[in-house]
DNA sequence: TGTACATCAGTGAACGCGCGTTCACTGATGTAC
DNA sequence: TGTACATCAGTGAACGCGCGTTCACTGATGTAC
């Protein structure tokens, strides 16, 4: 009973993006062809005529994982100039998106989706570290400007924003939401801020 | 052929540590009865005479790692006194520990691990929060000492710890040890003992 | 505008592999007499 | 000290389930004439 028929360009992004939603709700375990299929009304079989195989349908949600990411810091540059400015938004949007979207901790830990196949791991790699120098590029442009303190390396700040991030995302979902992640980023923010701000004012509010 | 018949509580010990170590070197898809079994010089029916299957198992892991984490800081407090001393020896032994134990992580994300059973997740929830909240005491005791500044949230300075740990774990998994956690995670120190500690000098060595 | 045909997304059944688990059996170890 | 017996760790074969994948077939869509 085929209900439509569509293209297949069409359906690799439903299939990849129903990938990326199984992943987050139900984990690895549970992203079975059948269950991507199931999201996208399609028979197991079906997801055959649009990816080779289990292994490409991976891929295509890392990639899909990617372009968000790299898509929320370019954003940022358009929604603010302050470098500080930037830097905190970026942390918010990246709390939101792993919120709105609990797959993306996991795939970066998890083996099914990165021991299993090198070239993957070296792509999800790849992928953080693009995002990481994105984020550096902002610090960067904050020492120029004299906003955040010269003597700073840049990709220690950057791995320090992803540090708020990262710990916040394994106790958000370990305690299955019952952690606050909203505002353990933004107290942990106001601590780095302070420690990079070219202002040396501590006790200010 | 059996080579010889061990205790079932040595038996116990040598799976989970079996256990961990597959889930180190191989990742969590290669840690199969069998793989297990083989370790420990068992046919996989073997283990069923110590655990009643393999969720036990992954149970005695968990706790493994618990112990394992408490120790480090149990270590700690006894090597040192002074509290941003202190810190900085959880934060080089955990880099060490996570660096000889790749499971660690691995298990923390996993939902394999984790989402497939809410006990065992509540459990590892819970370790994490027993690791911070010891961090979190040496915070305490290093501000009533007058060494950390005393207006700062104990538990926001022993998540950026782990905010220092985590992403060099992540780093250092994909690169396949190309990364080097150990420059990483003093470089982010440097960053954080400056901004948590109560003489404000800034520039100094 | 209508008809014939090629293309290709979708289907259902079946295969095969891996893996957790069960079960009847074996044989070593330690204890009671 | 020696013998009989209970206990229990270890074994090998087999089962069953889930899941990725294959394959021959179907039928809708779009194009050529």
């Amino acid at each position: 009973m085929a209900i439509e028929k569509l293209d297949t360009a069409i359906r690799r992004e439903q299939i990849a993006e129903a990938a990326l939603d199984l992943l987050g709700t139900r984990g690895i375990k549970e992203l079975s062809m059948a269950g991507v299929g199931r999201q996208v009304g399609l028979v197991p079989a079906g997801i055959y005529r649009h990816f080779a195989g289990k292994d490409e349908v991976l891929d295509a949600v890392v990639e899909l994982i990617g372009q968000r990411l790299a898509a929320n810091v370019h954003l940022v540059r358009e929604e603010a100039h302050d470098a500080i400015d930037r830097l905190h938004r970026v942390l918010v949007r990246h709390v939101r998106f792993i919120q709105e979207n609990r797959a993306v901790p996991r795939i970066i830990f998890s083996d099914e989706m990165v021991s299993g196949n090198p070239k993957r791991k070296a792509r999800v790699y790849q992928i953080i570290r693009g995002y990481l120098a994105q984020v550096s590029q902002i610090v960067r442009e904050g020492q120029r400007s004299g906003a955040i303190r010269a003597e700073l390396n840049p990709k220690v700040v950057s791995m320090a924003l992803l540090g708020i991030v990262l710990p916040g995302a394994v106790l958000w979902n370990l305690s299955s939401g019952q952690f606050d992640v909203s505002d353990h980023a933004e107290q942990a923010w106001n601590l780095l801020r302070e420690s990079i701000s070219s202002d040396t004012k501590r006790n200010s509010p």
